[in-house]
DNA sequence: TTGAAAGCGCTAACAC
DNA sequence: GTGTTAGCGCTTTCAA
């Protein structure tokens, strides 16, 4: 057993609620008295129980940054792990500035049939939660339209009074995209898209479609290859269809993520094309590596490490004022690098 | 105030303790009243005050993967992001494997003056951290020494009743590369550092030492350039290096990160030099970036994701029997890739 | 300015 | 099998 307030009352021969005093900044306490009393504490090691002091007054607030699916795919191709890490990083960075303590956790799908959301946050004594990776099929996502612990999503939009979103206009961003490839001149693209569960492949498949219809163009569903965001698979569905199609086919390869993009460009090469000279190839959100794939990646910057700045600002103000719950569109930004051109005479 | 233990007892037509006895898993109770109770559970959506049960009994593990310096530099060019995550990553897969409860802090050295490392754990109620990024000019460095709380520290070596380490044999590894390079026919090579307080650093550097004396080659200081595992860095300072020695200096670029290899493969193709035919590079850690370069880089691959796993689970087995704390050195591999080859004749 | 005492919600003896 | 009760370490009235 640890040493307790006790302990330092009886060596500072105050009673527990002048220590308590003491340690909690109250005024109406003599200041020799509290000055003896922090040196009989600092004498004994003494740290206050956390537990103990949350029974009593509920006041400490406890953030957490709760990743959902982090562990999903456990292969290092498979993975847009810096688009994690960069949501992380921006939120820990506002916790500083802030001043909030927050702890992460993993979750996955399995775990979130074993606790609810509420039941989650009060075993780790949460005052609100600020999530990541939240898929559409999760339980959290139904459980928190009427949960009384605020949360704020990043990316997956969730209606409820304590909730709060943080995400970019996709269907916008991705319209832009499109768009860019046909300003250049391209008419057949191959759209690789990400999950299905994920709720911001849909709305990138609906800013797609958007485009297509603002130019009239067809929009074909045999050029449209369902992926999972991962490296590996748009890189053997990218193979696979240029295989079968070589130059006849679509001559731009539109991707719902960076890390798909890299995949894509390995098969192009690997095939013995060109970018952007025979393929034009573009990405989505704007990860480091994209800088150092060759040719650099034309990708559109979703200014991943700001999302995870705002998300935690805006938790942070629906805690104080619950009214604050709402959904922030970041800005997002078109990257034109050197995966992209003009499309060749050629080219299918 | 949510519902208690008693408001559940109250329904159910039962005490609080066995209510208690139901939540807690004994065999001394009546099958129909714990069902009659976990329905008024149920009913109720009570979820178990964990400060209350924790001032009770202490049983609960709680787990902190405490991270030092996450916020240290914010620019992305600057970080070797990929490492933290992946050691998370590693560390979070095990906590699962083996179900733990394990949250993550991010902690700086400015934070360290102000807490010290049992405070931090008493108020967070962890009763062992694992820990990543750990300086040797850091506060908790001295105090893990005769620390209560158990703790695994990752890459640096610190003694202590309670404390384990995981790393590698960096003197080991490093002198590996560094034989390699000379193996290639490399005499002059260009050592660039990691941050001189990382504890790594320092046994690199005796690493590459030993080679060259192995060697009876000559360890010269104008052969060091101190960086700081940053790819903007080691780019910058590889470009002066070159722009006045040109090929009349070394022929290889030793690096002590995956980064700052990165960066240094930059400069020399900016200078106009070909990797491996004009200058070799290899860098330190075996990143996914590294296999994404042109050309791709020789490193030596650290598994820091089974780090990350080995951490976690070295540190559970202390939890359960303090004398398990031990140093565990991992295996590293060199990974031969493009960016080196033999001395080209008309190398400096 | 300080002390006494009543809880906060739960667990774990100990009775029955 | 179940109830009673004494704490766990702290905060917070209420008195003094």
């Amino acid at each position: 057993m640890a040493v307790s307030i006790k302990d330092v009352g009886r060596l500072a021969g105050v009673s527990v609620s002048t220590v308590s005093r003491a340690f909690n900044g109250y005024s109406d306490i003599n200041p020799v008295t509290k000055q003896r009393i922090l040196e009989a504490a600092e004498a004994l090691g003494y740290s206050p129980n956390i537990s103990a002091r949350n029974l009593s007054s509920k006041k400490k607030q406890n953030i957490g940054l709760v990743i959902s699916g982090f562990l999903q795919e456990n292969t290092a191709q498979a993975r847009n792990d810096e688009f994690e890490f960069w949501l992380m990083h921006g939120a820990y960075r506002c916790a500083r500035d802030l001043d909030l303590d927050v702890a992460m956790y993993s979750i996955d799908s399995e775990f979130q049939k074993k606790k609810t959301y509420e039941q989650f946050c009060a075993e780790r004594n949460l005052s609100g939660t600020l999530m990541f990776g939240l898929k559409i099929t999760d339980d959290y996502f139904h459980q928190l339209h009427d949960a009384e612990i605020p949360c704020v999503t990043v990316d997956t939009l969730v209606r409820g009074r304590n909730v709060g979103c943080v995400t970019i206009d996709n269907v916008l961003a991705f319209q832009e995209l499109t768009q860019y490839l046909f300003d250049l001149g391209h008419r057949e693209l191959l759209l690789i898209t990400g999950r299905k569960t994920a709720a911001v492949t849909m709305e990138r498949m609906a800013g797609a479609y958007e485009a297509y219809l603002a130019n009239n163009f067809e929009f074909r569903k045999e050029n449209v290859v369902y992926c999972d965001f991962r490296e590996d698979e748009a890189y053997r569905k990218t193979k696979i269809y240029l295989q079968k199609k070589q130059k006849n086919g679509a001559t731009a390869f539109l991707c719902m993520s960076d890390m798909m993009a890299v995949g894509v460009l390995r098969a192009v090469k690997e095939c013995g094309y060109r970018v952007p000279e025979d393929f034009s190839v573009v990405g989505f959100d704007g990860i480091l590596l994209t800088t150092y794939t060759e040719p650099k990646l034309t990708t559109v910057d979703q200014q991943i490490e700001q999302k995870g700045y705002e998300g935690m600002r805006l938790l942070s103000r629906i805690l104080e004022r619950p009214e604050e719950a709402r959904c922030l569109y970041l800005p997002h930004v078109l990257k034109e690098r050197q995966s992209t051109g003009q499309k060749n005479e050629g080219g299918g």
